[in-house]
DNA sequence: TACAAATCAGTAATGATTACTGAAATTATA
DNA sequence: TATAATTTCAGTAATCATTACTGATTTGTA
Protein backbone atom coordinates (compact mmCIF):
# COMPACT_ATOMS: atom_id res chain seq x y z
CA UNK A 1 0.00 0.00 0.00
CA UNK A 2 3.20 2.69 0.39
CA UNK A 3 3.79 4.60 -2.15
CA UNK A 4 7.22 3.36 -4.22
CA UNK A 5 9.97 5.19 -5.94
CA UNK A 6 9.57 5.35 -10.03
CA UNK A 7 11.49 7.14 -12.17
CA UNK A 8 9.08 7.86 -14.59
CA UNK A 9 6.78 9.94 -11.64
CA UNK A 10 9.93 11.99 -11.20
CA UNK A 11 10.91 12.75 -14.28
CA UNK A 12 7.06 13.99 -14.76
CA UNK A 13 7.61 16.10 -11.67
CA UNK A 14 10.57 17.20 -12.45
CA UNK A 15 9.32 18.28 -16.11
CA UNK A 16 5.72 19.62 -14.58
CA UNK A 17 7.87 21.97 -12.15
CA UNK A 18 10.36 22.92 -15.00
CA UNK A 19 7.03 24.43 -16.92
CA UNK A 20 4.74 27.93 -16.54
CA UNK A 21 2.19 26.79 -19.20
CA UNK A 22 -0.07 24.04 -17.82
CA UNK A 23 0.47 20.91 -19.99
CA UNK A 24 -2.21 18.26 -20.24
CA UNK A 25 -1.54 14.75 -20.19
CA UNK A 26 -0.83 14.80 -24.13
CA UNK A 27 1.43 17.53 -24.15
CA UNK A 28 3.11 15.92 -21.03
CA UNK A 29 4.10 12.26 -22.46
CA UNK A 30 5.02 13.98 -25.82
CA UNK A 31 7.92 15.68 -23.59
CA UNK A 32 8.34 12.92 -21.54
CA UNK A 33 9.08 10.70 -24.60
CA UNK A 34 12.42 12.38 -25.23
CA UNK A 35 14.12 10.83 -22.12
CA UNK A 36 12.10 7.87 -21.86
CA UNK A 37 11.00 6.52 -25.15
CA UNK A 38 9.35 3.53 -24.09
CA UNK A 39 6.79 5.36 -21.21
CA UNK A 40 3.20 4.66 -21.42
CA UNK A 41 0.51 7.39 -22.21
CA UNK A 42 -1.50 5.78 -19.17
CA UNK A 43 1.88 6.00 -17.33
CA UNK A 44 1.60 9.44 -17.37
CA UNK A 45 -2.58 9.91 -16.75
CA UNK A 46 -2.00 7.42 -13.44
CA UNK A 47 0.59 9.72 -12.44
CA UNK A 48 -0.82 13.13 -12.68
CA UNK A 49 -4.00 11.80 -11.46
CA UNK A 50 -1.11 10.79 -8.54
CA UNK A 51 0.48 13.84 -8.12
CA UNK A 52 -2.68 15.53 -7.99
CA UNK A 53 -3.98 13.65 -5.15
CA UNK A 54 -0.58 14.01 -3.31
CA UNK A 55 -0.94 17.65 -3.56
CA UNK A 56 2.05 18.28 -5.67
CA UNK A 57 -0.12 19.18 -8.57
CA UNK A 58 -3.31 20.91 -9.43
CA UNK A 59 -5.55 20.00 -12.44
CA UNK A 60 -6.74 23.07 -14.63
CA UNK A 61 -9.76 23.33 -16.46
CA UNK A 62 -10.25 26.02 -18.57
CA UNK A 63 -13.23 25.38 -20.07
CA UNK A 64 -11.59 23.16 -23.30
CA UNK A 65 -12.25 20.05 -22.05
CA UNK A 66 -8.81 18.89 -21.84
CA UNK A 67 -7.49 18.78 -17.88
CA UNK A 68 -4.08 20.77 -18.10
CA UNK A 69 -2.04 20.57 -14.98
CA UNK A 70 -0.07 23.31 -12.81
CA UNK A 71 3.09 21.93 -10.34
CA UNK A 72 2.30 25.73 -8.70
CA UNK A 73 -1.00 24.49 -6.31
CA UNK A 74 -1.43 27.98 -4.58
CA UNK A 75 -4.58 29.91 -5.42
CA UNK A 76 -4.28 32.13 -8.44
CA UNK A 77 -6.35 32.60 -11.58
CA UNK A 78 -5.74 31.46 -15.77
CA UNK A 79 -6.39 33.15 -18.72
CA UNK A 80 -7.76 30.98 -22.00
CA UNK A 81 -6.30 32.31 -25.20
CA UNK A 82 -9.45 31.37 -27.62
CA UNK A 83 -7.09 31.86 -30.58
CA UNK A 84 -4.14 29.46 -29.94
CA UNK A 85 -5.37 27.50 -26.49
CA UNK A 86 -2.45 28.63 -24.42
CA UNK A 87 -3.35 28.87 -20.61
CA UNK A 88 -1.18 31.51 -18.86
CA UNK A 89 -1.33 32.30 -15.70
CA UNK A 90 -2.47 35.81 -13.86
CA UNK A 91 -0.71 38.39 -12.28
CA UNK A 92 -3.86 39.76 -9.95
CA UNK A 93 -4.27 39.36 -6.65
CA UNK A 94 -6.86 36.07 -5.60
CA UNK A 95 -9.97 37.08 -4.15
CA UNK A 96 -10.05 35.14 -1.14
CA UNK A 97 -12.82 36.75 0.68
CA UNK A 98 -15.16 35.92 -2.55
CA UNK A 99 -15.78 32.47 -1.04
CA UNK A 100 -17.63 34.41 2.10
CA UNK A 101 -19.23 37.41 0.13
CA UNK A 102 -21.00 33.97 -2.18
CA UNK A 103 -22.13 32.23 1.14
CA UNK A 104 -24.40 34.86 2.40
CA UNK A 105 -26.54 34.37 -0.50
CA UNK A 106 -26.22 30.55 -0.82
CA UNK A 107 -27.58 27.68 1.14
CA UNK A 108 -24.58 25.32 1.71
CA UNK A 109 -21.10 24.67 2.53
CA UNK A 110 -18.70 26.87 -0.61
CA UNK A 111 -15.28 25.20 -0.38
CA UNK A 112 -13.58 26.76 -3.24
CA UNK A 113 -13.95 29.16 -6.27
CA UNK A 114 -12.41 28.62 -9.59
CA UNK A 115 -11.64 32.37 -11.72
CA UNK A 116 -10.71 32.19 -15.57
CA UNK A 117 -10.55 34.66 -17.82
CA UNK A 118 -10.27 34.27 -21.96
CA UNK A 119 -9.71 36.38 -24.85
CA UNK A 120 -6.74 36.52 -27.08
CA UNK A 121 -3.28 36.75 -25.98
CA UNK A 122 -0.70 39.18 -25.96
CA UNK A 123 1.15 36.82 -28.58
CA UNK A 124 -2.67 36.41 -31.24
CA UNK A 125 -3.28 39.78 -30.80
CA UNK A 126 -1.01 40.80 -34.22
CA UNK A 127 -2.45 37.91 -36.22
CA UNK A 128 -6.26 38.86 -35.25
CA UNK B 1 -28.18 27.89 -45.78
CA UNK B 2 -31.72 30.09 -44.33
CA UNK B 3 -32.64 28.23 -40.81
CA UNK B 4 -35.66 26.56 -41.38
CA UNK B 5 -38.17 25.20 -38.07
CA UNK B 6 -37.77 22.34 -36.54
CA UNK B 7 -40.02 20.68 -33.79
CA UNK B 8 -37.40 18.88 -32.10
CA UNK B 9 -35.67 22.01 -32.14
CA UNK B 10 -38.67 23.52 -30.66
CA UNK B 11 -39.08 21.42 -28.34
CA UNK B 12 -35.51 21.41 -26.97
CA UNK B 13 -35.79 25.06 -26.34
CA UNK B 14 -38.88 24.93 -24.30
CA UNK B 15 -37.56 22.42 -22.21
CA UNK B 16 -34.83 24.20 -21.58
CA UNK B 17 -36.37 27.44 -20.50
CA UNK B 18 -38.53 25.31 -18.75
CA UNK B 19 -35.46 24.40 -16.67
CA UNK B 20 -33.58 26.31 -13.66
CA UNK B 21 -30.67 23.04 -13.21
CA UNK B 22 -28.74 23.25 -16.22
CA UNK B 23 -29.08 19.81 -17.96
CA UNK B 24 -26.85 18.07 -19.65
CA UNK B 25 -27.54 17.04 -23.43
CA UNK B 26 -28.10 13.70 -22.13
CA UNK B 27 -30.07 14.69 -19.70
CA UNK B 28 -32.28 16.88 -22.48
CA UNK B 29 -32.23 13.96 -24.52
CA UNK B 30 -33.81 11.98 -21.44
CA UNK B 31 -36.85 14.12 -21.18
CA UNK B 32 -37.12 14.96 -24.72
CA UNK B 33 -37.81 11.19 -25.34
CA UNK B 34 -41.18 11.43 -23.47
CA UNK B 35 -42.52 13.62 -26.28
CA UNK B 36 -40.51 12.58 -29.01
CA UNK B 37 -40.11 9.06 -28.42
CA UNK B 38 -37.85 8.83 -31.87
CA UNK B 39 -35.48 11.84 -31.09
CA UNK B 40 -31.67 10.75 -31.55
CA UNK B 41 -28.94 11.74 -29.32
CA UNK B 42 -27.17 13.74 -32.32
CA UNK B 43 -30.42 15.89 -32.84
CA UNK B 44 -29.85 16.98 -28.89
CA UNK B 45 -26.36 17.50 -29.42
CA UNK B 46 -26.35 19.53 -32.95
CA UNK B 47 -29.37 21.76 -31.74
CA UNK B 48 -28.19 22.55 -28.27
CA UNK B 49 -25.05 23.79 -30.60
CA UNK B 50 -27.09 25.54 -32.72
CA UNK B 51 -28.95 27.05 -30.25
CA UNK B 52 -25.95 28.23 -28.39
CA UNK B 53 -24.47 29.99 -31.60
CA UNK B 54 -27.95 31.78 -31.97
CA UNK B 55 -27.40 33.12 -28.51
CA UNK B 56 -30.37 31.31 -27.17
CA UNK B 57 -28.50 29.03 -24.90
CA UNK B 58 -25.31 29.73 -23.18
CA UNK B 59 -22.95 26.29 -22.54
CA UNK B 60 -21.37 26.41 -19.03
CA UNK B 61 -18.54 23.90 -17.49
CA UNK B 62 -18.27 23.64 -14.34
CA UNK B 63 -15.39 21.37 -14.24
CA UNK B 64 -17.13 18.22 -13.99
CA UNK B 65 -16.16 17.07 -17.83
CA UNK B 66 -19.91 17.50 -19.10
CA UNK B 67 -21.28 20.44 -20.51
CA UNK B 68 -24.50 21.65 -19.21
CA UNK B 69 -26.31 24.10 -21.17
CA UNK B 70 -28.16 27.35 -19.39
CA UNK B 71 -31.37 29.14 -21.26
CA UNK B 72 -30.60 32.18 -19.04
CA UNK B 73 -28.20 33.97 -21.00
CA UNK B 74 -26.93 36.88 -18.85
CA UNK B 75 -23.45 36.92 -16.69
CA UNK B 76 -24.54 34.93 -13.95
CA UNK B 77 -22.44 32.55 -11.82
CA UNK B 78 -23.06 28.64 -10.87
CA UNK B 79 -22.23 26.28 -8.04
CA UNK B 80 -21.84 22.80 -8.45
CA UNK B 81 -21.76 20.46 -5.65
CA UNK B 82 -19.00 17.56 -5.08
CA UNK B 83 -21.46 15.51 -3.58
CA UNK B 84 -24.41 15.25 -6.03
CA UNK B 85 -23.33 17.29 -9.29
CA UNK B 86 -25.99 19.65 -8.93
CA UNK B 87 -25.10 22.90 -10.42
CA UNK B 88 -26.69 25.67 -9.08
CA UNK B 89 -27.19 29.86 -9.76
CA UNK B 90 -25.64 31.46 -7.50
CA UNK B 91 -27.75 35.03 -6.45
CA UNK B 92 -24.58 37.37 -5.89
CA UNK B 93 -24.38 39.95 -8.06
CA UNK B 94 -21.48 39.57 -11.01
CA UNK B 95 -18.25 41.61 -10.88
CA UNK B 96 -18.53 43.02 -14.81
CA UNK B 97 -15.45 45.40 -13.34
CA UNK B 98 -13.33 42.16 -13.03
CA UNK B 99 -12.47 42.24 -16.74
CA UNK B 100 -11.05 45.68 -16.20
CA UNK B 101 -9.09 44.81 -12.99
CA UNK B 102 -7.49 41.69 -14.62
CA UNK B 103 -6.32 43.28 -18.03
CA UNK B 104 -4.09 45.93 -15.73
CA UNK B 105 -1.54 43.21 -15.46
CA UNK B 106 -2.30 41.33 -18.21
CA UNK B 107 -0.90 41.46 -21.65
CA UNK B 108 -3.84 40.69 -23.76
CA UNK B 109 -7.15 41.32 -24.38
CA UNK B 110 -10.07 39.82 -21.87
CA UNK B 111 -13.48 39.48 -23.34
CA UNK B 112 -14.96 37.62 -20.90
CA UNK B 113 -14.46 35.50 -16.96
CA UNK B 114 -16.32 32.49 -15.73
CA UNK B 115 -16.59 32.07 -11.79
CA UNK B 116 -17.51 28.58 -10.70
CA UNK B 117 -17.90 27.64 -6.79
CA UNK B 118 -17.48 24.51 -5.63
CA UNK B 119 -18.84 22.68 -2.39
CA UNK B 120 -22.00 20.71 -0.68
CA UNK B 121 -25.15 22.00 -1.61
CA UNK B 122 -27.91 22.84 1.13
CA UNK B 123 -29.64 19.49 0.20
CA UNK B 124 -26.56 17.48 0.63
CA UNK B 125 -25.71 18.95 3.99
CA UNK B 126 -27.50 16.57 5.97
CA UNK B 127 -26.13 13.47 4.57
CA UNK B 128 -22.78 14.45 5.02
C1' DT C 1 19.10 -12.87 -2.11
C1' DA C 2 14.08 -13.66 -2.04
C1' DC C 3 9.50 -12.33 -1.29
C1' DA C 4 5.50 -9.02 -1.40
C1' DA C 5 3.67 -5.06 -3.23
C1' DA C 6 3.70 -1.21 -6.30
C1' DT C 7 4.47 0.30 -10.89
C1' DC C 8 5.02 -0.28 -15.59
C1' DA C 9 4.07 -0.82 -20.91
C1' DG C 10 0.86 -2.10 -23.88
C1' DT C 11 -3.64 -2.53 -25.00
C1' DA C 12 -8.63 -2.63 -24.54
C1' DA C 13 -12.66 -0.30 -22.82
C1' DT C 14 -15.39 3.69 -21.62
C1' DG C 15 -18.04 7.93 -22.04
C1' DA C 16 -18.99 12.28 -24.08
C1' DT C 17 -19.24 14.40 -28.27
C1' DT C 18 -19.01 14.87 -33.35
C1' DA C 19 -19.43 13.34 -38.16
C1' DC C 20 -21.72 10.80 -41.78
C1' DT C 21 -25.71 9.10 -44.67
C1' DG C 22 -29.89 8.34 -46.86
C1' DA C 23 -34.76 9.46 -45.59
C1' DA C 24 -38.21 12.86 -44.01
C1' DA C 25 -39.72 17.56 -43.18
C1' DT C 26 -39.83 22.37 -44.34
C1' DT C 27 -39.77 26.38 -47.32
C1' DA C 28 -39.86 28.67 -51.78
C1' DT C 29 -41.54 28.71 -56.31
C1' DA C 30 -44.21 27.68 -60.35
C1' DT D 1 -51.35 22.74 -54.99
C1' DA D 2 -47.46 20.18 -56.93
C1' DT D 3 -42.55 20.33 -57.38
C1' DA D 4 -38.00 21.35 -56.50
C1' DA D 5 -34.38 22.90 -53.41
C1' DT D 6 -32.51 22.75 -48.99
C1' DT D 7 -32.51 21.82 -44.19
C1' DT D 8 -33.09 18.70 -40.64
C1' DC D 9 -33.67 14.23 -38.97
C1' DA D 10 -32.79 9.31 -37.07
C1' DG D 11 -29.62 6.00 -36.84
C1' DT D 12 -25.15 4.73 -36.73
C1' DA D 13 -20.17 5.01 -37.02
C1' DA D 14 -16.14 7.54 -35.77
C1' DT D 15 -13.32 10.44 -32.75
C1' DC D 16 -11.00 12.02 -28.72
C1' DA D 17 -9.72 12.25 -23.94
C1' DT D 18 -9.45 9.44 -20.23
C1' DT D 19 -9.67 5.14 -17.48
C1' DA D 20 -9.29 0.19 -16.64
C1' DC D 21 -7.06 -4.21 -17.31
C1' DT D 22 -3.09 -7.62 -17.57
C1' DG D 23 1.03 -9.89 -17.26
C1' DA D 24 5.90 -8.35 -16.84
C1' DT D 25 9.23 -5.37 -14.32
C1' DT D 26 10.88 -2.50 -10.26
C1' DT D 27 11.26 -1.37 -5.74
C1' DG D 28 11.41 -1.83 -0.62
C1' DT D 29 12.29 -5.03 3.03
C1' DA D 30 13.45 -9.15 5.70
Amino acid sequence: MALKYSRQREAIKEFMMSRKDHPTADSVYMHIRDEYPNISLGTVYRNLQLLTELGELQKIRVGDGLDHFDADTSLHYHFYCNECGAVIDMNMDSIKEINDIASKTFDGIIESHNLTFSGICGKCIPKS
